[in-house]
DNA sequence: ATTTAAGTAGACAGATCTGTCTGTGTCAAT
DNA sequence: ATTGACACAGACAGATCTGTCTACTTAAAT
């Protein structure tokens, strides 16, 4: 049991962070919900932006994680490359409808957290990253001749289709985002 | 000179919220920039929140301002839609790459405000259809078919391409919006 | 059984934030 | 000349936030 305070300190903040937002969010409140000694969290972490950075971290894996058995729900067995990547717009459509969905962690921590050189800014600029890493490889599987320009157009509607659920209240993006990649995939 | 001092506290204060977010920028702060004294801001805005959404209203108004007179730059004398649509483009790379880029702000504002109740969210939603309005404007003037779709879609790229700039530090994203915008076009 | 590591509970310091209030100054209009 | 509206300067209250520290408890391992 190592780590099982940490990881409980940890899954506590992220589902704080995502719900108020990082600074409204006081170390107070992370350890009143997780009935954690504040002693413990310092004892853990020597700052809130050090915990701020761990729970990206754990963001970033729960994502991924969550990203790949989403699509699987949407598979069935061997299929090919292209329906993996409509795939993947369903279980992005799923995560936008979901009852948690509070727009993208990342993109919320780097408005909170501006400055290029901030560790938490990094932070979010590495996710965003491998992001497009992650879409570059469901392309890179379809053989198309401009695959990496194409992985990013797909960024731009997938980014977009997140903007347009949390910020103007329309959780439509996801289903308009696949539907237009179609477009783009029969173009090219 | 009625509104003179609460017009440059708007001025000062939104210069500020872009900078350093909105919650990381005190009262104090603002009074110390704009040389005003604090009486004076809590006679013109009965707190903070309304201050922001004094903010918010200003910088919806200097968005489309901004986007007017960039347009106006890339276009010469009267020429057609398409050639308008791609001028809008044009005049987002502009803003995406001026210095005093920062995102969103009214991602930014809804990233630090989440509640959907919270009048501040309200604004950035506001904002964010008064945007969709405008692409769709530019889009019914070509009298495509699918104008209302074609104009989602485009906002998804636009929206994309913002937050590729802002959050993983790519700027880029307003030329490859564009050029998928004529990909779509010559699709439909 | 005793030692050691880790957690609990919470007081506390020090900083900062919002919002109020007092007192003084300025300037324009009557 | 006097009045009234507005702004300045900044003290102050009250809340809140981060981070430190002390003292007590628990539990596992030797």
């Amino acid at each position: 049991m190592a780590g099982s305070r940490r990881d409980h300190l940890v899954d506590v903040a992220l589902k704080l962070f995502c719900k108020q937002g990082f600074r409204a969010t006081g170390i107070d409140n992370v350890l009143a919900e997780s009935g954690v000694a504040k002693k413990t969290l310092y004892n853990h972490f020597k700052s809130k932006d050090e915990l701020i950075i761990a729970a990206l971290k754990k963001r970033d894996q729960d994502f991924f994680n969550d990203i790949a058995l989403a699509m699987d729900q949407h598979l069935t067995s061997a299929v090919s490359a292209e329906f993996k990547l409509m795939a993947f717009f369903d279980a992005l459509d799923d995560w936008i409808n979901s009852s948690q969905f509070n727009g993208c962690t990342f993109i919320n921590a780097s408005a909170e957290f501006p400055r290029r050189e901030d560790p938490i800014h990094i932070a979010c600029e590495d996710h965003k990253k491998r992001v497009l890493v992650f879409i570059e490889a469901l392309i890179a599987d379809l053989n198309k001749p401009v695959s990496k320009q194409l992985a990013k157009q797909i960024t731009l509607l997938v980014e977009g289709a997140i903007v347009l659920a949390h910020t103007a209240g329309d959780k439509t993006g996801a289903v308009l985002a696949k539907s237009t990649t179609e477009q783009l995939l029969h173009v090219a």
